[in-house]
DNA sequence: ATGCATGAGAT
DNA sequence: TCTCATGCATA
């Protein structure tokens, strides 16, 4: 079987393992990313560009550069942090080692479809707003606390064997609509945007009036003992609630947050009827800066030729001066950008 | 809210 | 070595 739907977090004993969990696929997917605007250049069409274009695409990027650039400093350093864990709280990740990630709620691919746009997303930030509730050991937000940086072993929670695929099977693509289809064993999330968009939205309305930060969320989640989800950072809340995820991504974290959202909302009410309980070594990791000149070259060339070759990345990390890792995850972060729900296809 | 980074798994 | 999901650090 391969699961077709699965991601059914729930479903599945509280216990923790459970290794498997089907990974979930949806069907959609894909295509959203096929259409990014391309920035600037034209043609991209080049794809074996060369040094010649190379410096073409620096050229271009170089307008205003001209001045500007200099920095002394050569970034990258990619200093790893930690050296001290001792903490061990559930964070979540940790960055040091460990697995972490629960890649749990990946599914990918749709076949195709998109399209219809709005875009409606709000940004509004008002996150934090500081509750009084704790909504019963949920939004407690501590639960996973994260003060020490990154330690914890055992986040147990998180991570799970899943997906055999990521991307891989992607076949299946009935067409239609846009869902549906897939087998029917399942059920599968509505793999629409729109729906997702929406949901987005409403999420972060509910959150707020239950006055929980992005960050209480993510730690709380830990507390809903769903099997293979941990605690996850302010950051993905916060792409969440602004849709700058994958789809797929999207698509898995949907269920989760809604279940949450449910018990917060529960444990609230439950509050509310009883008036009176409620009231109530390391090092750090430093981050790279790439300065705006850079910025602009890695731009045009990315505009050029999204994917270089290591020996490309190298060129152009020396030309601007930066470290060939540095480089080389620009450009993973930058493809990974244009695959960002809120600038693909889909609108 | 986002930039740069890590790491697991797929290629 | 890339893709993806995520996170720490930071603007």
């Amino acid at each position: 079987m391969m699961s077709m739907n699965s991601k059914q977090p729930f479903s599945m004993h509280p216990m923790l393992h459970e290794p498997k969990y089907a990974p979930l696929h949806s069907s959609s997917e894909a295509i959203r990313r096929a259409c990014l605007p391309n920035p600037s250049l034209q043609g991209n069409i080049f794809a074996g560009f060369d040094e010649t274009l190379l410096q073409r695409a620096e050229a271009l990027a170089a307008v205003d550069i001209v001045a500007q650039k200099s920095h002394p400093f050569k970034p990258d350093a990619t200093y790893h942090t930690m050296t001290t864990m001792t903490s061990m709280t559930c964070t979540p990740t940790s960055s040091s080692g460990h697995l972490h990630h629960p890649s749990v709620l990946t599914s990918h691919h749709h076949p195709v479809h998109h399209h219809q746009g709005s875009q409606g997303l709000d940004g509004d930030l008002l996150d934090h707003l500081t509750p009084g509730i704790s909504l019963g050991g949920m939004a407690g937000s501590d639960v996973c606390s994260s003060s020490h940086s990154h330690a914890a072993h055992m986040s147990a929670i998180n991570h799970m064997q899943h997906h055999h695929h990521q991307q891989s099977m992607n076949m299946h693509q009935h067409g239609l609509g846009s869902h549906g289809s897939l087998g029917g064993s399942g059920g599968d999330v509505e793999p629409d945007p729109r729906e997702l968009e929406s949901f987005a939205e409403r999420f972060k309305q509910r959150r707020i009036k239950l006055g929980v930060t992005q960050a209480d969320v993510g730690s709380a989640l830990a507390n809903l003992k769903i099997p293979g989800v941990g605690c996850l950072s302010q950051s993905t809340i916060c792409r969440f609630e602004s849709l700058t995820l994958s789809h797929n991504n999207m698509v898995a974290l949907k269920p989760i947050l809604e279940a949450w959202l449910e018990e917060a909302e529960r444990a609230q009410r439950e509050k509310m009827n009883k008036p009176e309980i409620f009231n109530g070594g390391d090092k750090k990791r430093k981050r790279t800066s790439i300065a705006a000149p850079e910025k602009r070259s890695l731009e045009a060339y990315f505009a050029v030729q999204p994917r270089p070759s290591s020996e490309k990345i190298a060129a152009i990390a020396e030309k601007l001066d930066l470290k060939k890792n540095v480089v080389r995850v620009w450009f993973c972060n930058q493809r990974q950008k244009q695959k960002r729900m809120k600038f693909s296809a889909t609108h």
